[in-house]
DNA sequence: GTGATTTGGTTTGTATTGCAAACTAGTTTC
DNA sequence: GAAACTAGTTTGCAATACAAACCAAATCAC
């Protein structure tokens, strides 16, 4: 029985900006607050909120210290988080290439 | 300045049972209610405000026959529909594939 | 020093969305 | 002709996404 080949997608991951904080952290391995605004060109409190519940789903850590003597968020994606992406991209091929079957 | 690497997506897109049925549709041609149901295991009424949603927006078709004495409603892609998908891809590609540029 | 501005974020409010339950219209079965 | 099924739409609610407003602390202007 073929008729489901579309997987569902993690609703967390398939999200604008989500996805794009997942995708710079991916390249950098860490990185502050204020280089995820510049980089998702998105605002503080949008991506506040959303770096918010991937941390609350365990998908990366939000560290906060100082650097000096201001404040200072940093953010690294989990073990949890990678894998997650992964799924996620996987589960999209099959949306993105109609006609895999000849 | 080159912070910007994420162009936006489509929003009528980016979501799951719209771009299944895009999906679907790519693939097929021409395709009626009912099959894009199974494909898609939406619900009816899912599917059919999803399909609205992107007749509205000229991505597709919809077609009102009836199948012997039973309606039957058709949905087929259009030019611009085919054309928005591909542009979705393309962007979306940007998201998934971190760390492209050495 | 003290008021204004900037930096670095968080909270809150609202408008939009996604979705399924409930409904409508007609057909077939018994 | 009532019950049950097919094909689809409308409606109502719960969850999201997002930005405006806000807060705290540091720095600047004077």
């Amino acid at each position: 029985m073929p008729p489901a080949p579309f997987d569902d997608l993690d609703p967390l991951l398939h999200q604008q900006l989500r996805l794009a904080v997942m995708s710079v952290l991916l390249t950098v391995q860490d990185a502050e607050f204020t280089f995820l605004k510049e980089q998702t060109t998105a605002t503080a409190g949008n991506l506040s909120v959303q770096l918010t519940k991937l941390q609350e789903a365990g998908y990366l850590t939000i560290t906060k210290g100082y650097k000096g003597k201001v404040p200072q968020t940093r953010c690294a994606l989990t073990p949890v988080g990678i894998a997650a992406f992964e799924t996620y991209v996987t589960a999209l091929q099959r949306y993105l290439q109609p006609k895999r079957d000849t």
